[in-house]
DNA sequence: CAAACAGTCAAGCGTGTGTTTGAACATACT
DNA sequence: AGTATGTTCAAACACACGCTTGACTGTTTG
């Protein structure tokens, strides 16, 4: 019960205790967002979420969009929608994909803009 | 000059080409999309850039905020000034690091938004 | 000068990921 | 029934990532 020889940390908090303090509680709010922007952070899953915001899209059309085989884009389009991010319907032989999530377009768009903002000098 | 045996998509444009013909200018405006959202597509790495967002922060203290090893907070912080999304001034042994892109401030607070809003049944 | 401290670097590890390929499944057409 | 088409699945590969560990820089203090 003595001292522990290494602490892995600063001491319980560092230098600046009261930003420190105050940014804890903001921060420690956001337990899982990682995977949640792992979900957008891939060029063709992006783009295929993207796509699906705007319309409506069966599989064959999401992969000529994104320019993908058929296979990458179902791949992509099961792991979204294992996620919750969208949802399908059967159409005879088509599979139609659209996103599920309201709340997703915002961020969608907030980070389109960035993309879409070129920082020229 | 004959046909070629396997095309590795579906032909040109798929089932509706009206859709996949208006989508695919905007959504070929996206790359690099993935490569930008990957630098907050993990738990850590977002909280410090978020954190960053609210306040300058020595290395030290970004390690307490998010509580981390200071190791592994220098590795993020690294990685994110590589990408020119923050900044840094020494000051006697300590560093200070700061959000250097406002552009990104919408985006980490729509991700934040979505994150927060806890979707109960 | 030497010790203490904040931060960084480099190597190594366990693990996860996107794509390809080829086969399987489901539905529609003849 | 049999063939064609749209979609999905499973295995395999190549690659990248986040963290730890321990040594190293640079700055301050005794």
């Amino acid at each position: 019960m003595g001292k522990q020889a290494n602490p892995p940390v600063c001491e319980v908090e560092c230098v600046h205790a009261d930003k420190v303090d105050a940014l804890r509680p903001v921060v420690g709010g956001l337990n899982g967002v990682g995977e949640t922007v792992a979900n957008l952070a891939d060029d063709t899953r992006f783009k295929v979420l993207y796509a699906l915001s705007q319309s409506e899209l069966c599989v064959c059309d999401v992969a000529a969009v994104v320019g993908a085989t058929t296979a990458a884009a179902s791949y992509h389009l099961r792991l979204l929608y294992r996620t919750g991010l969208v949802d399908y319907r059967r159409d005879g032989r088509l599979v139609y994909y659209r996103l599920s999530e309201d709340r997703m377009r915002p961020v969608l768009e907030a980070i389109k803009s960035y993309v879409l903002t070129a920082q020229v000098p």
